[in-house]
RNA sequence: GGCCCGUUGGUCAAUCGGCUAAGACGUCGCCCUUUCACGGCGGAGAGACGAGUUCAACUCUCGUACGGGUCACCA
């Protein structure tokens, strides 16, 4: 048999990595085994619509590479795939239970189970299940009166509902504690559970992933998958992702991610420059680790790694840092025509030519961890102000104002005459402190904050010129010297 | 509150009864060096607590504590 499984979010527009977590690891489960991703749309709650939704749910998908085999969007054998497109399945399936005996029509109001819920003295406990065997003469005339109703399930009255979960192992439920759980609201919608478990079966979900939220209501679910004689999926409820953040005293607290702790949707994190990938790779590591310790995976080699075994119990705290890591990596690992495509409309901006691209590789790749950093690590090229002449002074590379100005002196004619290439100004450089006997550093760190204007800069003093340029470079030297000696 | 689940360094985590408890991020130090990075080397840093089972327990069992989840005509 193969695996099926399937990501059925809500159109809530907006899509957070925990969410998109539980799509790559259904993802990964079906695909490792050669099996088949499900792409469903839960919008059964009309309250909850909002525009434009959907769209998030397949930008997001399409960005993270997670391809859906069956969906709204492509079909399949098993559609509709969207729940407000279904609407007319579910209710039969209900009323089967009512003629059956297990589920019963029931006509009391909200404001009934509101006042029930008030009365209890901890205000949780549930409906006291007073229209489960209503007579069927008083049944008829509340039909027949109009009085709306939804449908519940007779849950058992006692003994224990237990599954395993391929991840938390054995899990049982006393049934006194379970509700009679509606199937069909008043308007006539499937609840959530309902709907998810007649589309799990219909659609011949072998194997269902979803939040460790849904290990308690498990047992709900199981029950109607026994009301109807179907065999239930296999079982996978995975961690929740938390984030850390600070309360009012400053304190650090950790609890269920949210937007509180900045930026958790998929696209606001491709927005502040993570690779899709990068953030693919991160959230797979957030509650599953390899057999080895090996971090860095595309998708697919995910897809050939993933084990169910690998998933851990314990909720994991997203970390921005280790994202950043994991980010820098994968620029890392790039090779320099993806590298310079993702720097180019940053060059494009900063007016950088081809010519430059090899240089601008060999120093920006290995020390930018998100390409949203190239503009302000490029600033120095179009920016030259007023800086601070104490830049000139730094302890480690023996340079000082006084050092710095006799340096430039020498050096601005040796540069005005020099062919414009890296190795013959780095030569010069290296030369001339040689000849002086000065540390190499002496003559290149003020070279280079003349030429830069700043302290920290990409690539060195030959590499900062070379990317100024013969006119612009002397220029910038020319004017330091000049605030040197005044 | 009832029920369910969890608890290894600051964070992610390995360990399936033999532990002198991996590795990664972060942090600190040193080296490399043309600044900053990158890279290399090294340091600090962990089994919530208490009982029990066992020759042996981070690993199994039970309690306690703490954390989380769940108890809707929400999904």
């Amino acid at each position: 048999m193969t695996i099926r499984t399937r990501f059925a979010p809500s159109p809530t527009g907006f899509m957070h990595v925990g969410n998109l977590r539980t799509a790559l690891y259904e993802y990964l489960i079906a695909k490792h085994e050669g099996g088949t991703f499900v792409l469903r749309i839960e919008d059964t709650d009309q309250e909850r619509y909002v525009e434009g939704a959907t769209d998030v749910i397949y930008n997001t998908l399409k960005t993270a590479g997670l391809v859906h085999d069956e969906g709204p969007d492509i079909g399949g054998s098993f559609g509709p795939y969207v729940q407000s497109e279904r609407l007319g399945l579910y209710k039969p399936y209900a009323e089967q239970l009512v003629e059956e005996g297990k589920a019963y029509r029931c006509f009391c109001t909200k404001e009934r189970l509101e006042s029930l819920r008030a009365e209890s003295e901890d205000g949780v406990t549930g409906y006291d299940r007073h229209c489960r065997d209503l007579p069927e003469d008083e049944i008829k005339a509340n039909l027949d009166a109009g009085i709306p109703y939804v449908i519940r399930q007779k849950m058992p009255l006692d003994g224990v509902t237990e599954y395993d979960d391929l991840v938390y192992g054995h899990i049982s439920f006393p049934n006194k504690d379970l509700d009679d759980q509606i199937l069909i609201k008043a308007d006539g919608f499937p609840t959530y559970n309902f709907a998810n478990v007649i589309d799990d079966h219909t659609m011949n979900i072998t194997h269902v992933v979803r939040g460790s939220e849904y290990l308690s209501s498990t047992p709900k679910y199981n029950l109607l998958y026994e009301a109807f004689g179907w065999d239930t999926p296999t079982y996978i409820h995975l961690p929740l992702i938390m984030g850390k953040s600070v309360d009012e005293d400053g304190k650090e607290v950790i609890s269920k991610l949210s937007k509180r702790h900045g930026s958790t949707g998929f696209m606001d994190l491709v927005e502040e420059g993570f690779l899709p990938e990068a953030i693919i790779n991160y959230i797979a590591l957030l509650g599953w680790a390899p057999k080895d310790d090996r971090e860095i995976f595309s998708l697919e080699e995910l897809i050939e790694r993933f084990e169910i075994s690998g998933i851990s119990k314990s909720p994991a705290v997203f970390d921005y840092d280790k994202l950043e890591w994991v980010n820098a990596e994968h620029i890392k690992a790039m090779t320099q025509e993806d590298f310079i495509k993702n720097c180019k409309p940053y060059f494009d901006q900063a007016g950088i030519g081809q010519e430059h691209y090899d240089l601008l590789t060999e120093i920006l790749q290995p020390r930018v961890t998100r390409f949203t950093q190239i503009p302000e690590k490029l600033q120095f090229l179009t920016q030259y102000e007023q800086f601070d002449l104490a830049l000139f002074e730094h302890k480690k590379s023996k340079s000082t104002q006084e050092s710095s100005k006799a340096v430039l002196n020498d050096m601005l004619p040796a540069l005005e005459a020099a062919d414009w290439n890296r190795e013959g100004l780095t030569e010069i450089m290296k030369s001339y402190a040689e000849a002086k006997e000065l540390k190499n550093s002496v003559v290149m760190w003020p070279v280079r904050i003349a030429a830069a204007g700043v302290a920290v800069t990409p690539g060195g003093a030959a590499e900062v010129m070379m990317l100024l340029g013969k006119e612009e470079t002397l220029r910038r030297i020319g004017e330091s010297i000049a605030r040197l000696n005044a």
